[in-house]
DNA sequence: ATCTCTGCAAATGTTTTGCATCAGC
DNA sequence: GCTGATGCAAAACATTTGCAGAGAT
């Protein structure tokens, strides 16, 4: 059952001031990265507040988490379509990859049901590697 | 000799009952998950233990890291050769899938080195799943 | 006997939650 | 004015660390 019951959200200098951070910054931010982004717009803003915008940022599809092994959670703005990343393992940047390869879900077996996927390439990117 | 400084380490049952937990339960497990079956060997097994533990299997390669997004992390034994993995988000187990698709380095440009590549699909399950 | 590893408890770091108050609608 | 959102502080978790004592060699 898909929820039909429309909840009232309730557009915030703080929430605005997040979002506006993630896009204005333009690379997957952690929790703490965009306080301190969104701090200089809306002073006093709470961490505890920050974790609930993006946790509702998220629900709503305006932000997505990065597919990082082992780091501290990071997220960037939604939208951009189906798209890979790569992560340099020198200097640590993340590239986005455009496309996807076809048939990737022929490597789960019958049963399981995917509703996404994540692929990320780490190695040494065009810089790092000349 | 190659190594210039030999670091005792013994072979306590507590480490060999970890390493167990992970060939016998044969899915990638949670600090919290192995140190459930491993208790089941050695009575009042700390979860202290098991951190410095896994800590130590990784370093040894004998377990790696599994590549899970933003979530408590998940260990598995070596040398299983490149797979990848599923993971439910009903019953938030993690499989193993078999192979890889070939051509996947494909969606990585010109002059990108990869040294290696992670991909996870999420959904549900066989058994969540019916 | 030596010295690493263990279990416990306390410490740390991160994310969540309870509650009185503030502010969008 | 309702009532959802905020800020603060405390709570809840996950992981690490200090230490005295147990156990592997």
């Amino acid at each position: 059952m898909a929820k039909e019951i429309l909840i009232n959200t309730r557009v915030t200098r703080q929430k605005v001031a997040l979002r506006q951070a993630f896009e204005k910054v333009g690379r997957p931010l952690s929790p703490e990265e965009v306080w301190e982004v969104a701090s200089k717009q809306v002073k006093g803003l709470g961490l505890a507040t920050v974790y609930r915008n993006i946790k509702s940022l998220v629900e709503d599809n305006v932000i997505v988490p990065v597919e990082l092994i082992n780091e501290a959670p990071r997220y960037e703005i939604a939208g951009k379509g189906h798209h890979h990343h790569f992560r340099c393992n020198d200097c640590d940047k993340v590239f986005e990859l455009e496309g996807c390869i076809h048939n990737v879900e022929k490597l789960v077996p019958r049963g399981y049901k995917v509703q996404v996927h994540h692929l990320v390439f780490y190695g040494s990117c065009k810089e790092c590697n000349s």
